[in-house]
DNA sequence: AAACCGGGGAC
DNA sequence: GTCCCAGGTTT
């Protein structure tokens, strides 16, 4: 995929900013990298109005990167409480301390070093570097995407590997040498506020004139939807786990096809009589049977629910086809056995 | 209920 | 490297 940069997007963007971008918010002041950084992993999840109280909280109680790596993580998990996502908090946390103990409590001053970092990826680096530092590395977050993919109507998801690395690529083309952070803020702030996801309002935007998407007549057709995955069908079958004296009775799976060669449970139709199927298919005699908890496995192209039933049984310690064979729990398990098997062998109790 | 979200982790 | 998930929110 090729998209070709237009000219005079940076420029448009600042000027929009100058007169109508947000600068009063509590991380847009005092923009070292620590606070910026909360700023950004707060933001990632939650609306500024929200985020704005938790802010001043945290700041309050971790006012550094030292701060908050002494804190007790469940301190840290208390003022994150009500934001969700505790992983990205607990991800903080321990970077806070990685940063205590390898950098000085420094962050590093290559994008690069800022990713090693947990919960900082590609982009979030970017914002940080660039709004902290003036370093002129781009963000390519959600409103970015959206920015971008409407500007040049690009017609494929951008989740695509390829659309997603020709985004980045005309991210960095735009982001200017200067004014690096008022452009990252600038940018994030043209998505949450005028190229919106529904009603985007394109008269106010400075790209209106040339913006592929509006001229398209539909904006909001970008960024275009990802492709609905055909659901994959779900398919029913049970299995059984005949218990004897002489073990659990396995099936060996033709060399080709699903599982191939592997030792499987016996199968039947999932709307068989269980007793009657058994006593067809084997010489044994059931003394009981038993639903075990029906789980679901996924394939690569459908789904396999699997309705487990145990049956206690007596009968001789050969079945008389070569591809049936008794194992004890513990041989069985040595095998090798499909994942879905595996997992009933495994809670198993005889 | 369906899309969306950045990063982590499995493969 | 690539794909998919966890754990949520917004539309």
């Amino acid at each position: 995929m090729e998209l070709t940069p237009k000219a005079d997007f940076a420029p448009r963007v600042l000027n929009w900013f100058n007169q109508h971008g947000r600068k009063n918010l509590p991380w847009q002041q005092d923009k070292t990298p620590y606070r910026v950084w909360i700023s950004e992993i707060m933001l990632q999840q939650t609306q500024v109005a929200t985020v704005i109280p938790y802010y001043q909280r945290f700041m309050a109680s971790f006012p550094d990167v030292f701060a908050l790596a002494a804190a007790e993580q469940d301190d840290v998990l208390a003022h994150w409480s009500g934001l969700g996502y505790y992983a990205r908090a607990r991800n903080m946390h321990k970077a806070a301390q990685q940063l205590v103990n390898d950098w000085d409590g420094e962050f590093p001053q290559t994008q690069e070093g800022v990713c090693e970092l947990p919960g900082i990826g590609r982009s979030t680096a970017a914002a940080i570097l660039s709004i902290s530092r003036g370093q002129q590395t781009a963000i390519l977050d959600g409103n970015v995407k959206r920015v971008l993919s409407r500007y040049h109507a690009i017609p494929t998801w951008p989740g695509e590997k390829k659309t997603e690395n020709a985004m980045w690529q005309l991210a960095e083309s735009y982001m200017p040498a200067e004014r690096c952070g008022d452009y990252t803020q600038a940018m994030m702030d043209l998505g949450a506020t005028l190229c919106t996801r529904s009603k985007p309002q394109c008269l106010l935007c400075p790209l209106q004139r040339d913006c592929d998407g509006r001229i398209s007549g539909d904006p909001t057709l970008f960024p275009v939807k990802k492709p609905k995955k055909a659901d994959k069908p779900v398919k029913h079958t049970q299995m059984l786990v005949l218990i004897s004296d002489h073990g659990i009775l396995l099936e060996k799976r033709p060399a080709t096809g699903i599982w191939g060669g592997l030792w499987s449970l016996p199968e039947i139709d999932n709307h068989a009589d269980v007793a009657l199927e058994t006593e067809q298919r084997f010489p044994v005699s059931i003394d009981s049977v038993t639903p075990l908890p029906q789980f679901r496995h996924t394939f690569s192209h459908y789904h396999l629910e699997i309705r487990p039933q145990r049956l206690e049984v007596q009968a001789n310690d050969t079945i008389g086809e070569d591809k049936y064979q008794w194992f004890n729990l513990e041989q069985a398990l040595s095998l090798g056995l499909p994942a879905p098997v595996r997992t009933i062998l495994e809670g198993l109790t005889l």
